[in-house]
RNA sequence: GCGCCCGUAGCUCAACUGGACAGAGCAUCGGCCUUCUAAGCCGAGGGUUGAAGGUUCGAGUCCUUCCGGGCGUACCA
C-alpha cells in the first residue's frame, strides 16, 4: 500500500470538509521527533483562507479519521501535522512485493536508441539503463508498457558502410564486422580520401532510399550484425530490450512524406531557404527572430524532426499511449520542445497523451571533461563493461582468497555490472555526472555492493539458522526502536516507486534502498537475531526476510542482480 | 547575441518540487571483530548553499541583477 496516498487522501478529505483549498503535502518526516510522516499543507491552505494556521490545523486534526492508521497525530510549529503510524498498520504494510496500481496506463518508453552504424559506446549507457529501470518499475506496478528502441538504422552513413562492405567482399563475412568500430573508421578514412568511393557511397544511399533490392539486402545484413552486437550488450547489462522492441528510424520512412503533406494541408508549412519549415511563435526570441523546425531539407531529404513527428503519430495513434517517455540526452531538449509543440498544433498527438522528455546529463571524467578514452576517442560500452567486471573480480579475489577463479568471476560479473549501473542510476538524472573508477570500485557507501552485501548477510542468517522462510509470520509488530525504524522504511517502498514513475527518476529508488540497507544494518548490529529466541527471533527474522525481499525486488527494478554470498 | 541547464563540506552526491536545526558517502581523526559476513557499525571535526537584493510565517528551492561553468541555437541525430 502507498502510505503517502492513504494519508494524503484522508487529509485532503478533511480539507474539503472544512472548505480549504490546497494539498495535504504529506512527506516522510524530516526528523524522528516529528513522527513518521508530516503534512505541511495546512499553512498554505490557512493563508489562502486568511485564517490562523494553528487553528486550522487543529480543526483538521479534529475531523481527521486515521483510525487503524495512526497512533498519534500532533500539531507542531506554525501548523505542521505530525503523524506517527500505528504499529499494526505498519505490520500490515511490510512490502516484500510491489502492489499493482488500480488504473493501468499505456506507456511508451523510448530509450537506448543506439546508432547501428557503430558499436554502442558509453554515450548509450545512461539512456539504456535509466530507461530500462523505468520500464521495469512501470511494469511492476501493472502498467502496460511498450518499449521503443528508436535505433539509428537509416541515413547517409549507411551508404558509406554498404559500399565499403561490397568493396571488401564483407557481405557474408561476420568476422569483417566483428569490430564495428574499426570497420566504421576504415570506411570513413576511405570516404574522406577517395572521391570515387564517395560518389559511389552517395549512389548507394539513393539506391537504399529508392528501395533497390540488392542495397536493401546488404543493408539488412549489416543491421542484423550490428543488432547482434547490441543484443550482447543488453544481455550483459541486464537491459530488457529485445528485437521486437526495435522501432528504428527506417520504420517511419513511408510516413515521412505524409507528415509533411499533412503539415502543409494545415498551412503550417513555410518554405525558407529551400527547406520546408514550421515556424511557431513560442520559439521566437525577444528580438523577434523565429526558430524554424525544419521537416524537409532543400534537397528533399527528411530529418529527425520529421521522423520524431511520425513516431508521435504512431505511438499516440496506433499504440494508443497515454504517456510517452523519451530518455535522451539533455542536449536534445530544444528539439523535443519543438516537435511536441508542432505535434500539438498539428493534431499529431492522437490520444492527447502526455509527451515527456526525460533528459539526462553527460558522463564526465575526473577532471570534469567529457568521458573519453586515453586517445581521446569514444569508449566502447563492451570495453567499459569488461573493465568493470575485471576490477570487481579482482576485488572479490582479494576479499575471498580461497575462492575459485570461476566463482570469483561469476560474482565479479554481478558486482561489477551492478556497481557501474548503480553509480549512474543513483545520481540525479538531469545533471552531468563524474565517472570515476576509483570511487565506484571502492564499493563503500552508497553503492550497489553495499546493498548486495546487506542482502547476502540476510541470506547467511537463513542458511546458518536453518530458517524456512515460509514458516515466518507474514505480519509482525515491531518492538525495538531499530525494528520500528526498519518497519517504517519498509512501508515506504510503494510510495517510492510511485515517485520514480511520476518523475522518471531512478535515483529516488536508489536512495530508498540505501536507506533501507542502512536501517537494516543498524538493526542487525543492535538486535541479535539468531541468538534470540521465541517471538523475538521469529519477529526479527520476519523483518530480515522482508528487507531481503524488498532489497532483491528493488535491485531487480534497477536491473541489478543479487548473490547469496560475497 | 539569444535560449535552456547548473553552481550545496576538501572530493562525489542528496535534500520528496516552498517546510522545522541543509543530509549521506569518500577523505581526515578516534573507537568496535574469542558474539549472526568488518564490502560493516558507533562517534568527531568539516557549510555565509557562487554574490547581492527581493517575495513571506518560512527560501538551497520562487523573482531580479551580477559572477563563474556546461549545452543548444536552419537543413547531423
Amino acid at each position: 500500500m502507498e502510505i503517502k496516498s492513504v494519508l494524503s487522501s484522508k487529509i485532503d478529505a478533511a480539507f474539503t470538509q472544512l472548505g480549504l483549498q490546497g494539498q495535504a503535502a504529506v512527506q516522510a518526516s524530516a526528523r524522528a521527533e516529528f513522527g513518521d510522516y508530516q503534512a505541511n499543507g495546512v499553512m498554505a491552505a490557512a493563508k489562502r483562507a486568511q485564517k490562523n494556521p494553528r487553528e486550522v490545523a487543529s480543526q483538521v486534526v479534529d475531523i481527521l479519521d486515521l483510525a487503524g492508521v495512526a497512533s498519534k497525530v500532533e500539531i507542531a510549529g506554525p501548523g505542521f501535522i505530525n503523524i506517527t503510524l500505528e504499529a499494526k498498520f505498519l505490520a500490515q504494510n511490510m512490502p516484500g512485493r510491489v502492489d499493482p496500481v488500480t488504473e493501468a496506463a499505456t506507456i511508451v518508453v523510448d530509450y537506448s536508441a543506439p546508432n547501428l552504424a557503430k558499436e554502442m559506446h558509453v554515450g548509450h549507457l545512461r539512456s539504456s539503463i535509466i530507461g530500462d529501470c523505468l520500464v521495469r518499475v512501470l511494469e511492476a506496478r501493472g502498467h502496460h508498457v511498450i518499449r521503443q528502441n528508436h535505433v539509428g538504422d537509416w541515413g547517409t552513413q549507411f551508404g558509406m558502410l554498404l559500399t565499403f562492405m561490397q568493396d571488401n567482399n564483407a557481405d557474408g563475412r561476420t568476422d569483417a564486422l566483428a569490430d564495428l568500430e574499426l570497420f566504421y573508421r576504415a570506411a570513413k578514412v576511405r570516404f574522406d580520401a577517395d572521391d570515387n568511393f564517395r560518389s559511389r557511397a552517395r549512389l548507394a544511399v539513393v539506391g537504399l532510399q529508392s528501395g533497390d533490392a540488392d542495397s536493401l539486402s546488404a543493408w539488412q545484413h549489416f543491421i542484423e550484425i550490428s543488432m547482434t552486437h547490441c543484443d550482447d550488450i543488453y544481455q550483459r547489462l541486464g537491459v530488457t530490450l529485445t528485437r521486437k522492441d526495435i522501432a528504428g528510424e527506417s520504420s517511419y520512412n513511408d510516413d515521412l512524406a505524409q507528415v509533411v503533406k499533412d503539415l502543409d494541408a494545415q498551412s503550417l508549412l513555410q518554405e525558407s531557404a529551400g527547406a520546408q519549415c514550421v515556424f511557431l511563435d513560442q520559439f521566437k526570441n525577444k528580438k523577434g527572430d523565429i526558430l524554424p523546425v525544419i521537416v524537409q531539407k532543400s534537397d528533399g531529404g527528411y530529418l529527425y524532426a520529421t521522423t520524431d513527428l511520425a513516431a508521435i503519430r504512431h505511438r499516440t495513434g496506433t499504440l494508443k499511449a497515454n504517456r510517452v517517455l523519451y530518455f535522451t540526452d539533455a542536449r536534445q531538449s530544444l528539439h523535443f520542445k519543438q516537435i511536441f509543440a508542432v505535434a500539438s498544433v498539428a493534431g499529431f498527438n492522437r490520444n492527447n497523451a502526455s509527451l515527456e522528455h526525460m533528459p539526462f546529463g553527460s558522463m564526465l571524467d575526473a577532471k570534469g571533461k567529457p568521458f573519453k578514452s586515453r586517445e581521446g576517442g569514444v569508449i566502447k560500452l563492451s570495453d567499459l563493461l569488461d573493465e568493470a567486471e575485471r576490477r570487481a573480480t579482482e576485488l572479490v579475489r582479494q576479499k575471498n582468497p580461497h575462492m575459485s577463479q570461476a566463482q570469483a568471476e561469476n560474482l565479479g560479473r554481478v558486482i561489477g555490472i551492478g556497481a557501474i549501473k548503480y553509480a549512474d542510476l543513483s545520481k540525479n538524472r538531469t545533471s552531468d555526472y563524474v565517472f570515476d573508477w576509483n570511487q565506484m570500485i571502492s564499493f563503500e557507501g552508497n553503492t550497489a555492493p553495499y546493498l548486495q552485501y546487506a542482502y547476502t548477510r540476510i541470506q547467511s542468517l537463513f542458511s546458518k539458522g536453518d530458517v524456512k522462510v515460509e514458516d515466518l509470520p507474514s505480519q509482525v509488530i515491531a518492538i525495538d526502536e531499530h525494528e520500528r525504524r526498519l518497519a517504517v522504511t519498509l512501508a515506504g517502498f510503494n510510495d517510492t516507486l510511485d515517485q520514480v514513475i511520476e518523475e522518471g527518476m531512478p535515483h529516488l529508488l536508489c536512495s530508498y534502498l540505501y536507506e533501507l540497507a542502512t536501517r537494516f544494518t543498524q538493526f542487525y548490529e543492535a538486535c541479535p537475531i539468531l541468538k534470540s529466541d521465541g517471538q523475538d527471533r521469529s519477529r526479527r527474522l520476519a523483518l530480515a526476510n522482508d528487507t531481503a525481499m524488498t532489497l532483491r525486488q528493488g535491485l531487480d527494478l534497477l536491473g541489478i542482480g543479487v548473490v547469496s554470498h560475497m
